[in-house]
DNA sequence: GTCTATAAATAGATAGAC
DNA sequence: GTCTATCTATTTATAGAC
């Protein structure tokens, strides 16, 4: 593996797990066990580490995301497409854990992740279109925009929100939990079968838990 | 006006509207017209300002949620509550927009953030459960929790989400379009007459926008 | 490519005069 | 209470030898 790769392997471990914020070019190298000198022969700073770490996560989910044309059919297939988003974003998880400072901080980084953003959430409307085309969901027009938003920002801030609430699940089960929250969001839209839909996935639930 | 309110006064200001992370200890005194060595003879540092500034948040916050007990009886209460929830967390927006940062920055904060945080939601599940005896909702018990906690994101996340999106819109009209976002979530469970309740909101929200 | 050493920039904090 | 001046600490970034 060659130092380049090694110092964005182990920026993004540190990132993840220590918080972007906390850790400085030193503490990289450190980690890495080569020199601050180093380290900048390869990349300007932390900075480019970043960019070049959201080069790939913006790669990898703009796949995903376009991945979804046509192939969401069925509620089933809703979960596990959720389940797919939401473990890109796990793997890049220090990117969500602190949106805010990331935007005001690099600007550059910013306009490419709304631009990731939007492509999202018009996935998630077009998936939400096609499962109502498919007769099941019968969402009402004057509310699918809100859904949608709501969707979005579940996807967008479960880490954040988790962090509040302290709940010391590990990935796994945090995105299960997640997956299982979003489902719910649309649970008012299955009609008669909405229940039994959610008690299948409850089972499905609590079997997987802990 | 004293000039240790006059600091808390102007830094509420800049924070809110340049972004903590962004106002140093310099630049507070600097807006304020005084020295930095004045600044630290009032308080020990920005730490200490940010202290001061959410003992009066959490306080306000404390008794507008304690105020909710039995109040809110309809939708038009459950609107009417959300606003004033709105409003008091815009005029300290500033922890709301960078949230995970100061959670990691001020340990202490943080817990006491927490703790107002789980206050909010035992108010928001008891007005919904509230609601429910009212028979004003019919809420699932399955659902219940998750629909408590997708209230929660929103009311926590809002400004997030809305500087993500880039909307551009100015307080008013983003507290208003937040509470319409949350009563939405809602409308599902209103029964034969959420539909209307939904228009009549529609018209509302259309009429007081821009 | 990699190291050591050190400079430059920024933010936080205090001492002592008035 | 307020000021000027200064100091410390942290982090970023570069120069030059190997």
């Amino acid at each position: 593996m060659k130092t380049r790769d090694r110092i964005l392997h182990v920026s993004l471990l540190l990132f993840n797990d220590e918080g972007e914020a906390q850790q400085t070019a030193v503490d990289i190298s450190n980690a890495l066990g080569i020199s601050p000198g180093n380290l900048y022969y390869h990349f300007k700073g932390k900075d480019a580490i970043i960019r070049a770490l959201f080069d790939a996560f913006e790669e990898e989910m703009r796949v995903i995301l376009r991945g979804s044309r046509g192939q969401v059919t069925s509620i089933e297939d809703n979960w596990v497409y959720l389940y797919i988003i939401l473990e890109e974003i796990y793997d890049f998880r220090f990117f969500y854990r602190n949106l805010g400072v990331l935007l005001d901080r690099y600007p550059d980084l910013a306009s490419r992740f709304r631009s990731l953003v939007a492509e999202q959430r018009t996935t998630i409307h077009n998936v939400l279109a096609d499962l109502g085309k498919a007769d099941v969901l019968t969402i009402d027009p004057r509310l699918s925009e809100a859904l949608t938003d709501q969707i979005m920002m579940s996807l967008t801030f479960w880490l954040e929100a988790d962090a509040m609430n302290r709940s010391n699940l590990e990935g796994a089960a945090l995105i299960h939990k997640t997956v299982f929250q979003v489902m719910c969001l649309i649970v008012p839209y299955m009609g008669e079968n909405g229940f039994d839909a959610l008690s299948r996935m409850i089972s499905h639930y609590e079997a997987n838990r802990t």
